[in-house]
DNA sequence: AGTCGGATCCCCCGGAAGGGGCAGGAATTC
DNA sequence: GAATTCCTGCCCCTTCCGGGGGATCCGACT
């Protein structure tokens, strides 16, 4: 390896950063190179400094890590972002992949764990937590499943809407609506919108 | 004041001890007496090392802080728990105080008041992450509008159960079941089931 | 003793939801 | 160009939900 990694850190927790940087102080060859603590400054100091990682939260004030981390992909693509989030969400891993992330560790991943996720990312290849694979096969199905027409109106549904207001919202016919729901239930094994809407609110397939 | 204050720190995630354990030994008057990574170690610990404070996080695998906290507060009285979480949910305060919390302090909190924080509980004072008062104030009339028994139902239509089954669950008649829903329904200001069950679920009230 | 809130149960009713099948058109993929 | 997927729409039918009245019982508080 010719020279350290750099790395910038980003999480809206002091005490987390913290423990970053403690962390990563000990190891020789990974050099620290700012820290942010929202996702719009990260973007901007990434884009200043050109780090090898980023080490990003996901869950943010303002812009969340998962934009951030597809502005970082789109206006500094040589730089990899690796997420680091205490979620275990089904959704999160999916959507951070998406977002362009190179990897995706959890909080609770000992700590050489998390050196050796930056060395992979750094060199530009992937990484997932281990922990992370049993929960991800199960979920793309469920997440990946869903259309992005059915994950509208599912995000509708829990706003409390019936299906004529969903069919007002979005210029359909009332009958669509039904049909789309009848589909979100069978795909989610829910029986009614209600029990469809808990399982998606439960696995962050909608806010 | 006489002597140090003695403290534990339990937290899932290394990092956050790591930080935390880093931010502390810079008060010379605050000695860390123990970690934890989860509530049942938590209690033990603090049965053995009687530190004057339990510096707590709420979510954990397996016991949780609440839980761990009601433990320590019936086991070792004179150690006062002070709970430090990100997640400012609504009913996480309430719930906190309930189970015997000293004290309530968001992990954004800039380093100075962790401190003063640390230093109130200590002493026997509460305190209460004032950034917190807002959400508070809104919110407690949600969660304690509802009784019990709302709740419990809430909770099953949460896993999407009809009215009857929800009777036959409860052994009570559908009748009741749907006067329970009805006096939920006006509680939350939602007008349908699925509506109250994503407030409650977005809120924290049931999970 | 009286009042209040909570839990329980009952009736009625209109409208909404759930379940089934079916089908055209557009876009994508092979 | 054939196949697939998705969005869209329509039919019929049964069940469930939401909203409106009520009522009774009990325990707790005053």
């Amino acid at each position: 390896m010719p020279r350290d990694i750099t790395c910038l850190i980003v999480d809206d927790h002091e005490v987390v950063r913290e423990g970053l940087r403690l962390s990563l102080s000990r190891a020789s060859h990974i050099r620290v190179v700012g820290e942010a603590s929202d996702g719009a400054s990260a973007v901007a100091l990434t884009e200043r400094r050109r780090p090898n990682v980023v080490i990003m939260d996901v869950r943010m004030p303002g812009m969340d890590g998962l934009q951030a981390t597809r502005e970082i992909n789109e206006k500094v693509p040589e730089t990899s972002v690796l997420l680091f989030t205490a979620h275990n969400e089904r959704s999160l891993l999916g959507r951070g992949l998406e977002a362009g992330a190179k990897g995706y560790i959890l909080k609770e991943a000992p700590h050489q764990t998390l050196l050796r996720a930056i060395e992979k990312v750094a060199e530009g290849e992937g990484y997932v937590d281990p922990a992370l694979m049993p929960t991800f096969l199960n979920s793309r199905d469920k997440e990946d499943m869903l259309t992005a027409r059915e994950r509208e109106i599912l995000q509708l549904l829990a706003d409390g809407m019936s299906n004529v207001e969903v069919a007002g919202r979005l210029f359909i016919s009332q009958e669509t609506v039904k049909s789309h729901v009848r589909h979100i239930l069978a795909k989610l094994e829910a029986d009614t919108r209600t029990h469809a809407v808990a399982i998606a609110l439960r696995e962050s397939i909608i806010d």
